[in-house]
DNA sequence: GAGGGCATCGGGGAATCCTGTATTGACAAA
DNA sequence: TTTGTCAATACAGGATTCCCCGATGCCCTC
């Protein structure tokens, strides 16, 4: 219901400038993510302070969707890149259903790539794994007092944005694909066809042959083989 | 699924669990990943164990062979995605220097992908962040004892191979093919359609069709969409 | 000289690619 | 409020490719 509208001027995230927190209730944390290990490491790391206490976990977007029906946890931690369901998907899954839960993305991949999305997507903050354990609490204070989360640079970033109204460089071309042309391509550079991707998101195989056509001209690929290629090694890339 | 406590209670000790290390000297482990997030997971993880005690983290390659040199750990485990220095890299490096050092890589990715290279560069197991935290102690206590982990399913591969297999020396599965089918795999990784081929090469659709046909059957490859990503792959990082 | 691997073609049916068109819903501008 | 834009979904139909067959030479080896 309330997106990220660049704008509104957002206050720059300041770290020293932690709410003040009522200690007698801690607040109650979902975490998602498909690995345990590091499911694991956020639960030690959360319910070591003083305000903050894990009530479910889910490792995909099925049973993240029931855990926070069943635990009715305070705010979510949801990591972007699920099996199954997509971490953007859930987002605005979890949003169309309990409009004003708070999530915050914590993910490995560079927030110029996935920040602006998750929060369109109606996420309240974006925090790398990169970044130290201090930020990653600091973030879900911030959210859990209703405001937004993400790093300076990219708060300036977006704020030029919103100045400028628009340019500043595109990245990467990939950056004008929308949600579900991204989440093909990634499907397609990991090896699969176009019947399976039709499978993977429930979706009429015409559905991903129109989304393969958009992402093919949004890109300037001329062929198909062209376009698995880019697919390819676009995801490849944070992996080596 | 118990909202609360997620996984096994693998902080209760198990008396029975082989004692391969006399349990009044714990082992020392050394950990290396860029994502302090998942470092403190693994370190609150290890220290709960009672025959494991972390002495030392690092972020990156450098550091980690700072580290070992320093505080003396009894195995490490390394993260394959490292900024800077790649993770294959840095075992290299660790094991040019101590050659009996043991390492586990921790890894995101999926077994297939760098399981083998990195036991080839001298990792003494592999374990994906997929698995519960209860492989990975397991595997570190194997290590240790001197054994190789990895998954019970990549073992029975890799013996398999072993056995009817001539692919002892025979690493690449792309050695099998006939100069004709490189010729097209490699055409293939450039982004190259079928029929983009036949011109290339003077020939018959069909022939090219016959020779994407015995490629794919030769390297063990479903479909065409697989094949066409292992192309890329291939073509992208030369030899494998 | 009989296999066996290789390279070259073809048939035919299924799946796909490619180029359009269309509907719905969300949202921003007018 | 209305209008325009665009993302997401889906379909049609023809071109192309995929995938299962088989076939023909060619070279090499045993």
């Amino acid at each position: 219901m309330e997106p990220f509208s660049p704008g509104k001027p957002i206050s720059v995230t300041h770290p020293m400038l932690a709410p003040m927190k009522p200690l007698d209730t801690k607040a109650k944390v979902l975490i998602v993510d498909d690995h345990p290990i590091v499911r694991q490491g956020l639960v030690q790391l959360l319910n070591c302070e003083p305000d903050f206490m894990v009530c479910a976990e889910a490792g995909n977007a099925r049973k993240a969707m029931a855990a926070i029906a069943e635990a009715k946890p305070d705010l979510g931690i949801v990591d972007i890149t699920l099996q199954g369901t997509n971490g953007i998907e859930l987002i605005k899954n979890i949003v169309a259903q309990w409009p004003d839960f708070p999530v915050l993305v914590l993910s490995m991949h560079d927030e110029s790539l996935y920040a602006e999305r998750a929060l369109r997507a109606g996420a309240k903050g974006y925090v790398m794994k990169q970044e130290a354990p201090e930020k990653l609490t600091g973030a879900l204070r911030r959210i859990l007092n209703g405001q937004i989360y993400v790093s300076e640079k990219l708060a300036d970033k977006m704020m030029r944005k919103a100045i400028d109204g628009k340019a500043l460089q595109d990245t990467s071309p990939v950056a004008i694909l929308s949600d579900r042309e991204l989440e093909v391509l990634q499907l397609i550079g990991q090896g699969h066809g176009t019947r399976q991707i039709a499978e993977d998101l429930n979706l009429s195989v015409k559905t991903i042959e129109s989304h393969r056509a958009h992402i093919k001209e949004k890109l300037n690929l001329k062929t198909a083989p062209e376009m698995v290629r880019f697919a390819v090694q676009w995801v490849n890339q944070g992996a080596l």
